[in-house]
Order: structure tokens, then sequence, then C-alpha cells
RNA sequence: GUGGCCUUAGCUCAACUGGCAGAGCAUCGGAUUGUGGCUCCGAAGGUUACGGGUUCAAGCCCCGUAGGCCACCCCA
């Protein structure tokens, strides 16, 4: 025997009993998405490396360790690894917007996308080398109002989701204009520091003292201490991060402010914020998180264009509904077409074709199995009613048998659709 | 990328000190040719993750690899 082959380490199959879960996730981002007015844009899962890396950031750990990096077929002239697949959607949105010449359509454009993203880190629980992420982005709205727009999207989604207890946390990290004073006061802070910090953020300190921030090693009060964003903003950061916190409050949305949420990439600007269960903020578990970007679109070589976004995770969204106990998803009720008659093919195909027509879920049993085997295996795959097709044809008649109680009656084929939808 | 724990049938797990690889559930068939869920009988299912080593003998001991999980790291 050949040996077996696996699922790449990290990437997993969606298996039959999950696909109910999926799709309602699916569905309920589809729905938001429409209502709140954004429109489908679809980008590949791969491009090119450079777009990440002036994207996302050089030092970014997204580009500088987890880049899932593909190349073209042996021979060709792109058999070195120049594209890369999607870490995250921003990047790859944004340089269609630049590319598609998107700033001259009218009003701020607000598209979504759902798929894949890959990071090649080392897989745990919750966290896998190919992710599915449902992503928001608005280019071309300054805020603030968009952007407690999109914290209350992200609320509702989860709400929708079943998942209790989510708190945004948040923060803003100023811009262009008050970031570099920002950054120098870490610099000189942690620099007079430098002795008690890990190896890590030593290396980080120099290549983007932000990040210094992310360090959970950091020593209590030295994080305590450490120069906040809040305090270096500029007038108009301090003008757009109040205005958003008035309106958060006033729309009732619950959130906290996180000093040291900085975020990994390196394109944010002013308003940040990442959603977790309440309690479990320390273990890596981040729910959704996103931010503004108002420099990106220009830094890929667009016009000057703010924009704003957020990807939720929905394979960490299905993992916390199952750990606070959400009720399956169902589907709809099953119907299994059955008869006693090996040679009835035609009947059974034509039976369940009647009842598909009227937007049914039906299985026919293809078998040549006895009846009660039939009835057994239908009961099996979680059927709930068997439309037994026999003699009674000749009056243009079925059997219907509700599984769950054993009660049956004959009824007639042109209203067997009305007769099972009734109940 | 670092450290630790783990891997036996589709699933959950047994297998004494190194001595014939098993059970329950699930699957399929029969008892029962137009009436299921219960019961009984039977079948099928394994390179014990993979590769090597020690041994008369390895699921068990040793080494390596892969995968899963946990803690880091980082994020979704």
């Amino acid at each position: 025997m050949p040996p077996r082959i696996t699922a790449p380490r990290g990437a997993r199959d969606l298996l039959p009993e999950q696909g109910e879960a999926w799709t309602r996730l699916e569905a309920i981002a589809r729905d938001l998405s429409r209502r709140y007015a954004f429109d489908r844009l679809d980008t590949p899962l791969f491009e090119r490396v450079e777009l990440f890396a002036r994207g996302l950031g050089e030092t970014s750990d997204a580009v500088e360790k987890e880049m899932f990096r593909v190349s073209g077929a042996a021979g060709s002239e792109e058999e070195r690894a120049e594209w890369a697949l999607r870490p995250e959607p921003t990047a790859g949105i944004v340089r269609a917007f630049v590319e598609h010449g998107m700033h001259v359509r009218p009003g701020p454009l607000r598209v979504w996308m759902l798929g894949p993203m890959f990071r090649y880190d080392r897989p745990q629980a919750g966290r896998y080398r190919q992710f599915t992420q449902w992503d928001v982005e608005v280019l071309g709205d300054p805020g603030p109002m968009v952007d407690v727009e999109l914290v209350e999207l992200a609320h509702r989604f989860y709400a929708l989701a079943g998942v209790r207890g989510v708190v945004a946390h948040l923060n803003s990290i100023g811009d262009a204009e008050c970031r570099p004073r920002f950054r120098r006061a870490l610099l000189d802070y942690f620099g007079s520091h430098e002795d008690r910090l890990t190896d890590d953020s030593r290396r980080r300190l120099r290549v983007n003292p932000l990040r210094v921030l992310d360090d959970r090693d950091l020593d209590a009060d030295l994080a305590a201490n450490a120069p906040r964003s809040l305090d270096h903003l500029c007038h108009a950061c301090r003008e757009h991060f109040s205005t958003v916190r008035s309106l958060l409050d006033a729309m009732g949305l619950a959130y906290r402010l996180d000093h040291r949420l900085v975020r990994g990439l390196d394109y944010y600007t002013r308003t940040t914020f990442e959603f977790f269960v309440a309690g479990r903020e320390g273990q890596q578990q981040a729910l959704g998180g996103g931010g503004r970007y108002d420099g990106l679109v220009e830094l890929l070589g667009g016009r000057p264009t703010p924009g704003i976004g957020f990807g939720i995770g929905l394979d960490r969204v299905l993992l916390a509904g199952e750990e606070q106990g959400i009720p399956p998803a169902v589907s709809d009720p099953l119907i299994v077409v059955v008869s006693a008659d090996p040679g009835a093919m035609v009947d059974r195909l034509r039976v369940a074709s009647v009842l598909r027509e009227a937007g049914l879920r039906v299985r026919p049993d293809g078998s040549t199995r006895r009846l009660g085997k039939q009835l057994e295996s239908a009961s099996k795959v979680g059927a709930h009613w068997a439309v037994i097709v026999g003699d009674e044809l000749q009056r243009d008649a079925v059997v219907l048998r509700d599984l769950s109680t054993g009660h049956q009656e004959e009824v007639e084929l042109a209203g067997l659709a009305e007769a099972i939808g009734s109940r």
C-alpha cells in the first residue's frame, strides 16, 4: 500500500457535519455586508511578496517570519518564490483599489470579502496556517463616524453568531504627524531601560519601537509607565479619537482603552481595535481586529486616501461559540424517497423531482434493500419524512410517513409537497 | 521560530515486567420480500503515524521524521 497522504500541517478539512455551522456564519457575514451597504470585492489568494512587504511593513511578523511563499512551475521564470499566499486581505484590496482607479468612483468605497488567509506559523488550536476571514474595508472616508460604524458592525456580527461577552479593545496610535514623536518618546524611554528588555524587544526597539509594547514579558511597572500614544496625539488625531469615543458611548457600545494595543501591521494609523471574549484576552484568541490606515493607499502608489477596515476570524468565532455551548446549527427537514420495488427507480426519481421542484430537501434511496432497511437507513441519516412509492402510484398517490411519530397516510402526489410543508 | 506532552480500527479507549493486537460505539449484511428506531446473529475494518535501531521476540525500550495539543511568540 502506498504511504498515506494527509492534509498539510495547519490546514483542515471542513467535514460534512461542520458544514451547516459554517454556512450559517457565512450567511450572517453576507447578510450584514448587504445591510451595511458593502459591495463584494474578491482579490487573488496570492500576490507579489513585494506588496505585503511594502504594505504590512518589512518588520511585521506577518512578513518577517510568516510569509507563505509560492513559486511558479519548475523551469518557469517564476520558479523563485516571488508570490505569497495572502496573510491578510487589506493589502490586496488596496492594490485593487489603486490598480482599477477606484478613487474616481462616487462616495467612499465600501467593500467586503470572505475567504482563506495564510500564515506560515506553528499551528495550535485556533491558530491555523489556513484560516477564514470575513473582511470589510472602507476607502475614502476619513471618519470618525465610519470608525464607529465598523465597531458596531463587528459587535452585531458576534451577537448574531451567538458569541456572548465580546469586548472591543480600543486605542489610537496617531498619524504621520504625531507618530514620529510617540516613536521617539518610546525610543528614549525603553532606550534608557534597555537592560530590562528581552532580546527580542531590544531588536524591536531598533526596527519598530511601537511593538515593544506588544511584549508580554515587559515588567509591569515598565509597561505602566511607558509613554502612551494617546498622550502624544496631535490635535487632529486627538479630536478624531475623542469623537470616536463619544459616538461609541452614545451608541451604547462598550469598549476598553488598551494602551498597549498597537497592532502588528505597520499600516495602521489613528483608531485601532481588537475584539476578545471578555476574560480571555490573554489567550491569543482575538476574534477579530482592525483599524484605520490613512497612509496605505499612498504607500502603494495611489492618491492619498484614508481607509479603515476589520477582519474577523471565522474559525475562532466558531470555536468560541462551541466553548459557550451554542446549539448546533440545524438544517432543513430531510425527506427520503423509498420503495419496496427494486425496479421502481424511475418512480423514485420522479417523486423526488416533484418535491425538489417545490424547494424541499430530498434524497432518494437508490438501493434494492428491503423496505424495512430503507426506512431504518432513512432514520439514521436524520430524515424527518419517508415517502413510500408503491402500488398507490397507480392512483397517483404515495404514502407519507412521519419518521418521528410513525404516523403515516396516503397522500395524492399533486398535494404531497403541500402536505409536507404544512406540518 | 523556541520548549514540553501526546499519536493503537472511522470515533472513544484496552493490551501485566518486552511474549498470539482487543472491546464498546459507528458501518455493512442476515433474522424480517410493503414498514424503521429495540433485540439477536454475523461480516468488514490495523504496515500499532512513518523510518531506522536494540532484542530470540517491540504497540511497549532507543534515535530520527511527520502530525496534533499546550506554553512562548504573534495574531485572526
